[in-house]
DNA sequence: AATGTTTATCGTCGATATACGATAGGCGAC
DNA sequence: GTCGCCTATCGTATATCGACGATAAACATT
């Protein structure tokens, strides 16, 4: 599910024009962050990121009860909602938190 | 990686009983939390929910592109991750906001 | 009692999440 | 170079979601 990104509203204002929220592309956005977080492991990915404010590796494997491949299907999860980000550094892939999205979640979460 | 066990603990209880409520517990809470609205079509019914603060009947289906069946599985999933509450008066059900849940939901994601 | 309205449930379908093991790839260390 | 570590991806199996139509259940009204 996850919904989709590729939501084409755009029928609500124009690109200069303000128009705080389209009801629609906010509400597929707050779904799209919600939904990473729509996990117990995904949460406490979540807050093992924001916690290590440095970006962590291979740390978080040891710290769950999953498969490596599962913890890694669920860092894509993460990624591809927007709400993590991975850089390559060397032989790992480091991960941190995208304060950007998060903010954006906890603004429209607080919003309700 | 196990060495680092003594920074992982966090205050997650203070009081009379020795952590009833670990970690694991809240990161549950909040996926079920965030799972109700991990969805368009429920982030349109609660912020309906909310914006009207009677209780509603059947003016959701009518605010929905989606059949009747479909709305009544949504509100079911809301019923059960406890943000939304139904009650049976006479002929129709009537939904409303469960506000302490959702403050929960505010206060997890807040907390982030 | 019969009817109409409103909501829940059932059955079904396709799509996707979740989990795992196995495997492939990248990079540092020896 | 070869080895070992870390991560991503593949393949697979199971379970659940999301959607719909059709039907059942509960209640007020007639």
């Amino acid at each position: 599910m996850a919904a989709n990104r590729t939501s084409k509203k755009t029928a609500c204002c124009s690109d200069t024009n303000p128009c705080p929220l389209p009801p629609d592309q906010s509400a597929e956005q707050l779904a799209t962050l919600a939904w990473a977080i729509a996990h117990p492991a995904r949460v406490r990915i979540v807050r093992l990121l924001i916690s290590r404010n440095t970006c962590v590796c291979g740390e978080i494997v040891d710290e769950m009860p999953l498969a490596q491949s599962t913890v890694s299907q669920h860092l894509k999860i993460l990624k591809e909602s927007g709400l993590v980000q991975g850089e390559v550094d060397g032989p790992r892939v480091c991960y941190c938190i995208n304060p950007e999205n998060l903010s954006a979640l906890k603004a429209l979460v607080g919003s309700l």
